[in-house]
DNA sequence: ATTGTCTTATTGTCCGACAATCTGCAAATA
DNA sequence: TATTTGCAGATTGTCGGACAATAAGACAAT
């Protein structure tokens, strides 16, 4: 007797090599701060706090460098990269066409499932706002980005912004605990996304690209405006 | 005295690392044909035939990789990896959208020197293609590309274009060799770079956007239609 | 203050080794 | 004959050590 085609449940086949383990420790200390923009990340240094070869730090920093989350300075190593207020600016340029690109195919291709996806994460996100609850508006709004991406049947485009994204996220999060940060901007937020919604239920694929585009230009810009009223602070803090 | 802030000369500091070399040699034999699609490629192999340590030939693979010209199966080694017809036309559309951002952005910012190129690389495409003479009016065309998209000061794009460049480049051989190719696709071609060149000398990033990617978009779908005529022999031939 | 030299930390590259895993094939079995 | 089992070979995954090449900082000499 054969299998069925479609295998009863999806076992995870190849146990993770050590590699993208490292990979990815290394990837999240710099995400999150545990190693700064500019500081120096020597092998040896590594080799010891993760307790693996030089080998695999080694394939894991190029890795990294192709991701360019780190530039390695030849014969003195890698360091983790720093971004000047323009390459920010320029990345999330990427990343908006990139999402509004997303939005168009989702709109054209989405099964119901998506979509039905979409509409959860879309009310959840509308509801929790006019709630007043911050948290789970937020998480509902990620949700919705995250399902539309995904629904996109895109091969490529995920794998791209998860790339943008982890080159950005330490700005992302100055962009939502800042001080001075615009009162507007949630109810924009919001009000962009309905927008979206509402032209991918009417598999609208032009409308959808242009909203979610605007959407992505108005947060950048907001961040951009933020970044510019504090501008040494912001990379030394983190 | 001390030295002016901008250096005289840039000098090639770095005498370019092996590694990178190697990793070179590897990728232009994927993009090329020397290594077809689906062919596996053994550490041993790479090696013995490039001369190097394996430590190095595994580095470069990792890099690749990343870059999506591979596909690494766990235990069995890297393949150069096999593009689907809808993964070719995923990728054309994300080269679309992030052409169209280039020209924007050259629209808004390129300086007079970049005008200048660009004007140079048109009138040499259209004089070129009205004499008849394909070859240098595919050059001037490229020209016209490059230059528009190093001169948008994006520090991000260019690379992000090179990549998909790298991963396309195969096909993008057959869109210009097809036998069944549209005899009217180069005029067409023409006439979007006019339309182009025309938008950015008005500065007006919006038409230049569209237009650019209205031409990828273009050039992309009749690639699709010959792809289409043609399923099986695209990617055994190569 | 400038230049030259030495020292040290670190990367760049190579090598050899061995376990883990996949593949194909042959032998054993039903 | 068809299926399962088991084994051998090929290849990757990971490790450790080794040594040359280079960059950076300290120090001495001019």
């Amino acid at each position: 007797m054969t299998l069925p085609a479609a295998p009863l449940l999806e076992i995870a086949k190849h146990a993770a090599p050590l590699r993208q383990q490292v990979e990815h420790a290394i990837r999240e200390a710099i995400i999150n701060g545990q190693f700064r923009p500019g500081q120096r990340l020597t092998e040896r240094e590594l080799t010891l706090s993760l307790g693996v070869s030089r080998t695999l730090v080694r394939e894991a920093l190029r890795q990294l460098e192709s991701e360019g989350l780190i530039t390695v300075i030849p014969n003195r190593g890698p360091i983790v990269r720093e971004l000047s207020t323009e390459e920010i600016e320029d990345l999330y340029a990427i990343r908006a066409v990139l999402e509004g690109l997303a939005a168009r195919s989702f709109a054209e291709k989405a099964d119901d499932d998506n979509l039905r996806l979409l509409d959860q994460a879309a009310t959840d996100a509308i509801q929790a706002y006019e709630a007043g609850d911050a948290v789970q508006a937020l998480d509902g709004k990620n949700r919705f980005y995250d399902i539309l991406v995904r629904g996109s049947r895109s091969p490529a485009i995920p794998a791209m912004l998860a790339t943008l994204q982890s080159r950005i996220r330490q700005w992302r999060a100055i962009g939502m605990t800042h001080p001075q940060r615009s009162s507007t901007r949630p109810q924009e937020a919001i009000d962009g996304l309905k927008t979206i919604w509402s032209a991918i239920r009417d598999r609208d694929a032009a409308a959808a690209e242009a909203a979610t585009r605007d959407e992505a230009r108005r947060g950048a810009a907001e961040l951009m405006r933020l970044l510019a009223q504090t501008p040494e602070k912001v990379s030394a803090r983190l």
